[in-house]
DNA sequence: ATTAATACATAAAACGTTTTAGTCAAATTG
DNA sequence: CAATTTGACTAAAACGTTTTATGTATTAAT
């Protein structure tokens, strides 16, 4: 049987209120009470129910975080990130994988406010016209959300992200330089913020090379490694002088299909990737991407919610940090 | 402010009781007030709360995972299949990274117990003597849990894991029948069954071949990227023919240690992984490895808990699952 | 010596649920 | 028709904490 407040206050022979007291390092009681409970929870291996805990304290001490897609490793860094964060204040992580569904990362928050968390941290997913109810409710109940990575076009902030617009025009632009012309474009859905920004920063970069793209050249997808692979199987017939990914990890699937295919990177067709994965730099020919500094984006982004967990919402609410272009090999 | 069912009850002008039989589906009210209270808890975007609802039926629909690095894909695949698994039995999954520290499991373990987790699943981490105080504890409080992928030699069960010896042991032969004799084994602490396993295939390899093995092949290290790199720079003086590591995710990082120093695979060298990650076949020489089924590991995993869970700990405690070669262009 | 302030201790209320035991009327049984 | 069972409902207890209000003994100040 697990062991209560209770009973150690009846073990250390004061009442259950001076038990709390000791054990939360409050003031009202005497010095030696304090240590004589605390060695006795201890002995016993006390360990406080955390759900009366938190149904009388009403804070929960856990986060809750959703990301799209963990085989993603860029994903996979930035939850890593977020647990040693929470770790370094004592949060629990509650974690949910939406697969780039709108109705799963719904659920997800529902599940959350169910369970008090303190705060969320949302990695938008890509699916258009959503149905924003679940945050209007966070909105509502006074839990604090940050987008983290992207944010939804009708739901900006608070929002911190790196300059992708500003990534993807310094890579075309050294596309551009480098004399090519037909660059084609993988993507997610452009509704998405995080997509329509790196799109923004292609189409900058033609216009003030005072050039310009065919439509047919941006693919809108699901940003992932299958869909990178079938997609450019598609669209080779065209022979285009470069393929743009969204991020490093389409990337894998599009270098995937022209291997299958013999296309050779850069001889016959330049890949640039984004997000710069550990991967992107043992390839054959080291791919051509952009580093999101993960770090700081993660360490940011939980200062926000922790700034607004606290009461403060007067923050700046949009942040945008740079990003740095790593070029490789992967671009003649 | 948020709604409690007293309110809920009070707007359908019941008792609370009668809105708690209501709303779980309980028999006790009539068809007429059940759908009442139904509507409208909808209405008012009603949703219990979590805390109140798992102090007292001690149901906490949470469980614990501890992983030890989720940046390797392995890994990240493995929290992806749970959190399904988790998902199809509406279970929230509270997630830990232990970093491979012990002191880091342990410290994730005590939070679950706090937070009433239903039951763990654990990746052991690989440090040696650990102190296994917090699975006595689980244990004494009887929360079951589950080792998965691996498991401690003075903890053995319940585990479900690939059968990692015979996989090794099919590697290290197909190695060796293509006349390479001076063969690595770049591996974790050999007190973790994880590792102890591999190098028991790795040996009995070996010895049915009629060959020996000099002990200093063996390095034991941390099996991450940064590791595998750094320990590739310090063995290549003595020249091996072929590297035998633990996993693809440690095989990265001497693949790019490799390339640094200009050498060759599988011209000079042979390199071999385990685990068949993604970018395992995208690589310049794709890589030799072994494939675990993950999907089927997590599945009898979470299939063991939740057993132990509805009270049932007569089952089959040590579960092995078979393994796949994957012979590729790594070694020649 | 009286009063005021302080330190320590505790009983009881509160948090939001589920569950137990019980009430009462209606329906069923003999 | 009386006795019993059933069905719908509810009041109250319980879960394990924290917090508030209150009390008592000790110390400090006048």
């Amino acid at each position: 049987m697990k062991l209560t407040i209770k009973d150690i206050a009846r073990i250390a022979e004061v009442s259950v209120s001076a038990a709390s007291l000791a054990l939360n390092d409050k003031a009202g009681v005497s010095e030696d009470t304090r240590e004589k409970v605390k060695a006795i929870a201890e002995k016993f291996n006390y360990t406080p129910n955390h759900s009366a805990q938190s149904l009388i304290t009403r804070r929960s001490r856990c986060i809750g975080l959703v990301v799209t897609d963990i085989n993603n490793p860029f994903f996979a860094m930035l939850v890593d990130e977020f647990n040693k964060l929470l770790d370094k204040f004592s949060y629990t992580l509650l974690l949910g994988i939406s697969g780039d569904k709108i109705a799963a990362e719904k659920k997800y928050i529902e599940t959350f406010i169910s369970k008090n968390v303190e705060g969320v941290i949302i990695v938008p997913t890509i699916e258009t016209n959503p149905d924003m109810t679940h945050l209007f409710k966070l909105k509502n109940l006074g839990i604090p959300f940050v987008f983290c990575t992207s944010a939804y076009t009708e739901f900006l902030e608070p929002c911190v992200m790196s300059d992708l617009r500003e990534g993807e025009y310094q890579i075309v632009n050294h596309l551009l330089s480098k004399g090519m012309k037909k660059i084609y474009f993988i993507t997610g859905d452009r509704n998405l913020l995080l997509s329509k920004l790196r799109l923004d920063g292609y189409m900058q970069a033609f216009k003030d090379a005072n050039l310009s793209y065919h439509p047919d050249w941006i693919i809108e997808t699901v940003p992932d490694f299958n869909h990178g692979y079938q997609v450019t199987l598609n669209c080779m017939s065209d022979r285009p002088d470069a393929i743009v990914c969204v991020n490093d990890y389409l990337a894998m699937g599009v270098i995937k299909a022209l291997k299958d295919q013999r296309i050779c990177v850069p001889q016959d067709i330049s890949v640039v990737g984004y997000d710069d994965l550990l991967f992107a730099s043992i390839l054959e020919t080291p791919l051509t991407t952009v580093r999101q500094p993960i770090g700081d984006i993660c360490m940011k982004t939980f200062e926000v919610l922790r700034r607004r967990i606290a009461g403060n919402y007067h923050d700046e609410s949009v942040c945008f940090l740079s990003p740095m272009v790593k070029i490789r090999e992967s671009t003649k």
